[in-house]
DNA sequence: TTTCTAACA
DNA sequence: TGTTAGTA
């Protein structure tokens, strides 16, 4: 299991919540019912928190306690998504970056060891096999 | 007993 | 946000 996965698996009831956030059970719903925050359920419709629910609600206290109100914590949340997502996509464009140059340096190895670049005929077509592996 | 939803204060 | 009613 890895450290995402531990972090948003759902363990917690209602009321190990309110121990420690010190949050109330009202406040808590409210802030689902708001969209801050997305706790599981159990087959009976009990709310079942995970730690990065918990760590969610305790920035909302935070927060709160900076005057700022749930649109803004909504808003403050909605653009760390954005950064988020668009950390990733980076991410992703540099791995598709790599896997271009690795594909490419392929193909280079593959016409020296084949003879197949335009320069065969040359002088220099002596055997540069040997400078790869 | 605990938690849930809904509703009123 | 607190509180209460009636449930599951």
């Amino acid at each position: 299991m890895n450290d995402f996965e531990r972090r948003n698996r759902p363990l917690f009831p209602i009321s190990i919540v309110m121990e420690l956030t010190e949050l109330t059970a009202r406040q808590i719903r409210y802030y689902e019912e708001q969209q801050l925050i997305k706790p599981a359920r159990t087959k009976g419709k009990h709310r079942l928190f995970s730690f990065a629910d918990i760590d969610r609600l305790l920035e909302i206290k935070s927060l709160l306690d900076k005057k700022v109100n749930l649109a803004g914590i909504k808003e403050i949340f909605r653009r760390r998504e954005l950064e988020e997502q668009e950390k990733a996509l980076m991410k992703l464009k540099s791995k598709e970056r790599q896997i271009s140059d690795s594909e490419l340096r392929r193909k280079l190895v593959n016409e020296v060891l084949h003879q197949k670049s335009k320069y065969a005929n040359s002088q220099i077509q002596g055997d540069l096999s040997r400078f790869f592996h």
